[in-house]
Order: structure tokens, then sequence, then C-alpha cells
DNA sequence: ATACGTGCAAAGTATTTGCAAACGG
DNA sequence: CCGTTTGCAAATACTTTGCACGTAT
């Protein structure tokens, strides 16, 4: 299903050497676990994931990490409203998402709209913002709590 | 120019009434000055406006009512992506908008755009998700800085 | 070899909680 | 009056920074 992680891992690899960085082992595991996500992690569940993985890694190396793949756009930044930084590989056109938070229990999924692309691209326009990025949050009841509750 | 405050102030605190809520000083002066601000505000300029107007509120109650008025629906909660969370009335229908932020110099501007808003509640519709609300944050540069740098 | 990268621990912010005193109804 | 609300201070949660050691080039 997720074939593009390679290749996300590899650009984010290669644009970060380009820049004149090192790509030590921290890094490169912020990247390569990064690009086995299909949706937003926080920084804790990056540590963890490559805790558990093996690596040795601080979470403030973690951090430093994520802040320059910001930098350099490659990676996005995103806040659901719970007070805890997410990020995920920026993604390539066509295949962006946004997420869907559901209230009741805190699930995040994501999801894609075209017709909600096209509405952010004609609004940027028509207000003439250099806009490099955007994040759409629905909140809500998911399914399961519908139905639950 | 906003002639809507005093009308949110008085919803939101009969809410809060009917809720048998007793808005006493500080609650009572949160939604006040919540209801004279254009845009959203973090809990520590809320604070802070509260103080200059020679309210004597602590942050934690501050905090504890922003809480309520958020479970209530009453206020929204805004995350721009520089961790701080912000706070704005919940908009009455047709009232409804959006934030820019520029990437530059951190400036936060809302926007509203109806075509927006409808592919956002086509995009819920087609998900069915029981979407209570919904955020959208654009960054960019904005007109200053891009003339500037 | 040398400058950049890293982990740990300590520090910094934003936010939450405990509690006794003040207050609304 | 009695339970809610409040302010303060202490505690917590997430994130950043300082520094000595490790490592890629």
């Amino acid at each position: 299903m997720h074939q593009s992680h390679s290749t996300w891992s590899a650009l984010a690899l290669a644009s970060l050497q380009a820049e004149g960085l090192r790509n030590g082992g921290a890094r490169r595991a912020v990247v390569e676990h990064l690009g086995t996500q299909s949706c937003c992690r926080s920084a804790q569940e990056i540590f963890d994931g490559i805790r558990d993985g093996g690596g040795r890694v601080g979470i403030a190396s973690v951090y430093r990490a994520l802040d320059q793949l910001v930098d350099l756009h490659l990676v996005q930044r995103v806040e659901l409203g719970d007070g805890i930084a997410r990020f995920e590989p920026s993604h390539l056109d066509g295949e962006h998402h946004h997420h869907l938070v559901c209230d009741d229990c805190g699930k995040v999924e994501p999801f894609s709209d075209p017709g909600l692309e096209l509405a952010l691209e004609d609004a940027a326009r028509r207000l003439d913002y250099g806009m490099r990025a955007h994040e759409v949050v629905l909140h809500g009841h998911c399914g399961d709590c519908r139905a639950t509750g």
C-alpha cells in the first residue's frame, strides 16, 4: 500500500545532504521512521517507534530533526487541537490529505477530497496570499462513537 | 463595526446560566473580553487583556473558563502551528472565518471564503462524518513580507 | 582532523491541578 | 448557608537548550 515511503525518505535524505547536512544516525532514523507512517505522528510516537525498532536516539534529536525537516518543507507540522504537535511527510502533489478528529474518543483519521483542494487553491488565489501549505481539520464524532453513544 | 459581540456575549452568558453555572467574576470577564475581539486570542492575551481593563483574574480561571466554553461549543479552540492554543467565539452561521498565518513574521489574519465553506460541507457530507466544527489554516507569506523580503 | 551531530540532563513555556478562601443564588 | 468558583502556587506536559562526547566526510 505505501509505496511512496521509500521515495519520500530517499528524497528527504537527498535534500538534507544537498543542504550540506550530514545525515547521522538520529536524523536518518527520524526520516526513515516517518516514511513508513501513513498519517501524522507526535514527536513522542516517533521517538518510541524508533526505540522499539532498536534505534538509540534521544528525544531532543527527534525534535531537532523535525524542526529542520519542517524548515525545509519536507515535513508538515500538524496541530489537531489537543496541544500535541504532530508531523507527517509533506504530501506530494495529488497525495494530499487532511484530518478528521473525533471529539469523543480522540481518534484521528486521514481523508482527502479533491473538491476541497480546489476550493483551497481558489481561495488562496483570490486572497493573493503566497500560500506554501495548508491544513484542514474537521472535528466531529466518528462512526464508532456515533454507533455506541 | 463589531455589533455581534454583545449578542455573542449575551448568548454565551445565558447558555452558561442555563447549564446551571454561576457566572462569577472570572468567567464573565473571559466571555465579555472574548466578545470584543475580532480574531482568536491566546489564554495569556485574554488574561492580559482582562487585567489591563482592571479585572483581577487568575490565569487558571481563564483556562478553566475557556475549557467550559469549548465544551459547550460556545468557543472554538484554534491551533495555528506555533504551539499556543488560541480561542475565539464560535462563529454564528455565515460569519465563519479561517486563518492565514505568515511563516515569516507570524502575523495572523482572518479570512472568509464562501466557496471554501461549501466545499467543507460537501466533504463532510460525502465522508458521512458527524462534523461539529472545522478549522482551516493557510500558511504562506503575507503581503508585507513578500514586499520586504 | 574538524566541524557537525547526538544523547543526556537541565531549563523553559504552556497548561492543569490542589486547596483554602470568597462568592452567587 | 452550601456548593460553586476563584486565585495562588505547585505540579505536569511538551518542547528547547547547554554541553561534552561521538561521528561523517
